[in-house]
DNA sequence: GTAAATGTATCTATCGGTAGGTAGGCTTCC
DNA sequence: GGAAGCCTACCTACCGATAGATACATTTAC
């Protein structure tokens, strides 16, 4: 992964962020980074291609920033704290859950990759909430991750569309208080 | 309103819910009607008028459904149930939920219906819980009323992206249980 | 060591297709 | 006869994608 195609990326993902993954065209981007959008063909065949780059690398940063769930003191406020740094940082919704919104118009490998971010996620919510909430039952566990999630993405979105952080902020706290 | 600009509004719903806002063109809706795009024009003069329309419809049709709080015996099960019911009737996400996922290239007055609805829900939440949890304290049923509305938001749309339903119906469970 | 071959990264130019939108004409029905 | 509703025909702008050329760096072969 060479420099460039680092910064197609980077931009297609700034575009996504401000309105999903038909918001983002190979001449903006080529305009953006002062190149030709022919010369994003070369690094990337088709958008389709690229849409999975975007995907992969969006979860192996939001990842990366978790760290390991035993990392953590509180692992599932920590959850909670990424999801609000997210936001400010951004000042948008989470970039899978605004690509999860328009499922039905996007290429089928897009989709694998953003199944993998979900996965992810929950996993990672799991094994926070064993370690937090350790006399948990193992199906308290499956149910609360996969709410956790739901609750945070539906609070990241309409908070930025809203443009009221203090929207994710209350559901951050709720859900703190709800899995003490 | 007359019946074509209904089936106009309709079909823009069914595409939305596909793929969003950018999802949906004059050119696709008029070839399902058998009729030309110019003649949407005539009924909606831009895309961003049909946006509206199609905004304010669906407001409608979710909240009549909904009726009043103080029809139900438990409101706030009778609005979980509405998403499942939605879920399962559309196999989509909520059309707002979509929409708000691709705020950021949305025209500014699609926005402010969108917020509407936003605010129609919430206050009906808000209403509901004040019924069926009576002795919890106002800013309690706030905090709840944000956080439910976005935890089954964010539960349809990942679980029509899965396609699992189950996935929202262990987030309607989940809601249920944590209010009684 | 150098010359040939290959690879990298970009360019210009263009393709067919589709987008939203407009002007003006043709029916149909009160 | 006039308005409502739909039509044909068109426009400009943009889309993703491809072809072919160029300049330069790297590798390979003698």
């Amino acid at each position: 992964m060479n420099e460039r195609a680092s910064q197609i990326i980077d931009s297609a993902i700034r575009m996504i962020r401000e309105g999903g993954y038909h918001s983002f065209s190979f001449r903006q981007i080529a305009t953006e980074l002062g190149i030709k959008s022919a010369s994003i063909h070369y690094h990337f065949p088709s958008k389709e291609d690229l849409g999975v780059a975007v995907t992969k690398r969006y979860t192996e940063i939001f990842l990366t920033s978790l760290g390991q769930p035993s990392d953590h003191q509180r692992p599932v406020d920590f959850y909670i704290q990424a999801f609000q740094n997210s936001l400010e940082q951004h000042e948008s919704a989470c970039v899978c859950g605004i690509l999860a919104a328009e499922a039905g118009r996007l290429p089928e490998p897009v989709l694998e990759t953003l199944a993998e971010f979900t996965g992810k996620n929950i996993q990672w919510l799991e094994e926070g909430l064993r370690l937090q909430c350790s006399d948990w039952s193992e199906e308290k566990v499956k149910e609360y991750a996969l709410s956790i999630f739901s609750a945070l993405e539906g609070g990241i979105t309409f908070a930025a569309f809203s443009q009221q952080p203090a929207h994710l902020q209350q559901v951050g706290d709720w859900l703190k208080k709800i899995c003490a």
